[in-house]
RNA sequence: GCGCCUGUAGCUCAAUUGGAUAGAGCGUUGGAUUCCGGUUCCAAAGGUUGGGGGUUCGAUUCCCUCCAGGCGUACCA
């Protein structure tokens, strides 16, 4: 047992001696040492229902829990009514080496251990390489499902499309288009179509397998499917790049081909929430609390997105998934809440599903914005930016900024390889300490010393300490918020921990008990940055 | 007009989900290195948390209102 759960232990005894339910017991980090360890406002949650002053339950609560001084070195009250607790040393060096012990694993738990979460992301439809805008989805999706993993999900990454439609057939022609520019035919390129350099490599593929025998084709559906399976290569070739692979590409088409479509229309018919209007079919949402109703069949006999759509989240709530994690970006914003409108008037928990908006990229160069169109094709594309900064940066600044604000891509700090850099200062604390433990084992460090934890006694190694057994903490929090940018921030401080022991503190010195323990210190430094990298899809580098 | 997101130091952003004196990086100014990687460390200056109300022991956080920006608001996805 470590303090943390023997405080709330203790604390859960006082309310159930007290009689009391429905109090959360929240543990928190005092940001300023004096506070302790662990501060609890209990006290003052209580004292409405107690009818007393926060200060004198505080005092009471004291007086009733057990303070074991294997765990707790003292108890105060301060300020308003805040318990402080204070842990006990012992403990912390106790928690050092279950850290050391656990090594790879440490951090990783079973919280939800046994549980099946899906969690789809980029979803592009084939008519483009990735982009910066789709770069933010696609890292943000795999860290969070890195970090659904951490805490014992077992993880399904799913990738949807549609390959029919209005603009992949656009891409269709626009790929014969290029091709008839190749066999000299002038052709009028419309403003409308896309006008990526990729394009025309397709086109160009085409030519050279077919020479010009599709001169005089009219149906495009060759040109298509060329399209999409170049392109698609692509896209997996980007997002393997990226450090990562999907479980499952599921086609939109499937949801046709097996009925599911007809099926959502027929129960939406049934509860009296489809109807017939002006040649459409209307989803009456204004029926159940919509400010207006939506097109789900056009009058043209094509669904809108939102029935497809409507009939895949059923058969994810189908697969008996416990969680459902769809990550979108700003602009389909206001399409979800419909959706799950009709998923749940037909009778399922739409609970289990959590939508995540990731807002947009801007990208700055030099101080200025930097212009993206996808239609004009002047774009920066997902692997032009891992050409430019390489991986490690790419994904540490997708992940920087929390998710629902809006995120300035520095091109220029991002290229710069220097301090400056927030990657290479995490990095090169790792980088770091592998150069020591390499001296060490070069000067061949008597390892037959006694490791004596509990000589690590300068501020600089108990702060270092305290954060470092943190991590499985912010782990968790990391992920039950599905914030990864918090873990970032949590690797930085450690990095500053490190950087400021580092200074103070000489590892390898004359005396050796110390030097032996010293480096296993430094040594669960380098664990935890490399598991917690790791979790965020980044290299732990043992050289820079 | 309506819906969602955002507004915090000169700039880019945090803030333990309602906690104690709002913190980092960059930039500015001034300092530190005989030594294990100076891509390092220390210090100073810098704030009416967009404005105004409210809720309570306590608000950057919750509610209302106004202002500013982004994204939507299609029988496009």
């Amino acid at each position: 047992m470590n303090t943390e759960s023997y405080i709330i232990d203790q604390l859960r005894k006082f309310l159930e001696h007290k009689k009391l339910t429905g109090f959360n017991i929240i543990l928190q980090k005092p940001k300023d040492d004096a506070h302790g360890d662990y501060a609890c406002n209990l006290a003052m949650q209580l004292a409405g229902s107690l009818k007393k002053s926060p200060k004198q339950i505080a005092e009471e609560i004291i007086s009733f829990i057990d303070i074991n001084p294997e765990y707790i070195a003292k108890v105060e009250v301060a300020g308003p009514g805040f318990l402080n607790f204070f842990r006990a040393e012992e403990n912390l060096y106790k928690s050092l080496q279950d850290l050391l012990a656990a090594g790879d694993t440490y951090g990783y738990s079973q919280k939800m251990g046994g549980k099946k979460a899906q969690i789809e992301f980029v979803s592009a439809n084939p008519t483009g390489p990735l982009t910066i805008g789709h770069g933010r989805g696609a890292v943000f999706g795999d860290t969070i499902a890195r970090l659904m993993e951490a805490i014992g999900y077992k993880v399904i990454r799913e990738y949807y499309f549609n390959n029919a439609g209005r603009q992949m057939r656009v891409l269709g022609d626009s790929v014969r288009l290029r091709y008839l520019e190749l066999t000299g035919d002038k052709i009028q390129f419309p403003e409308d179509y896309y006008q990526g350099e990729y394009i025309i490599d397709i086109a160009r593929e085409i030519y050279a397998e077919y020479g010009e025998r599709l001169r005089h084709e009219q149906d495009i559906t060759l040109f298509k499917d060329k399209a999409e399976t170049a392109i698609f290569s692509d896209i997996k070739n980007t997002i393997r790049r990226l450090g990562f692979e999907f479980d499952v590409f599921y086609n939109e088409r499937s949801l046709y081909e097996t009925g599911k479509i007809d099926a959502v229309i027929d129960s939406l018919t049934k509860k009296g929430l489809l109807e017939k209007r002006d040649g459409a079919f209307w989803f009456l949402s204004s029926k159940i609390g919509f400010d207006q109703d939506r097109v789900f069949i056009k009058s043209s006999g094509e669904p809108t997105y939102r029935l497809p759509d409507t009939a895949y989240h059923i058969e994810k709530i189908k697969t008996g998934y416990d969680l459902i994690i769809d990550i979108f970006g700003a602009d389909h914003i206001a399409t979800y809440p419909d959706v799950l409108a009709a998923v749940k008037a037909l009778g399922y928990d739409t609970e289990k599903i959590k939508v995540l908006i990731n807002q947009f990229v801007t990208l700055t160069e030099n101080g200025e914005k930097v212009k993206m169109s996808t239609r004009k094709a002047n774009f920066i594309t997902l692997d032009e930016l891992m050409d430019e900064v390489g991986v490690d940066v790419t994904r540490y600044f997708f992940l920087m900024r929390n998710i629902n604000a809006h995120l300035n891509f520095d091109l220029t700090l991002a290229k710069t390889q220097s301090d400056e850099n927030p990657v290479f200062y995490i990095q090169y604390a790792h980088a770091r300490i592998c150069s020591i433990l390499r001296l060490a084992e070069e000067r061949n460090v008597d390892k037959s010393v006694e490791r004596r934890l509990d000589m690590l006694k300068e501020n600089e190694e108990i702060n270092l300490i305290k954060h470092l057994i943190s991590f499985p903490a912010a782990v968790e929090s990391s992920a039950l918020s599905f914030e990864p940018h918090r873990l970032i921030n949590y690797l930085f401080d450690l990095a500053t921990l490190f950087h400021r022991f580092y200074t103070v503190c000489r590892v390898i010195s004359d005396d050796k008990m110390l030097s032996i323990s010293r480096l296993a210190l430094i040594d669960a430094v380098k664990i935890i940055i490399h598991n917690g990298l790791h979790l965020l899809g980044i290299n732990a580098p043992e050289k820079m």
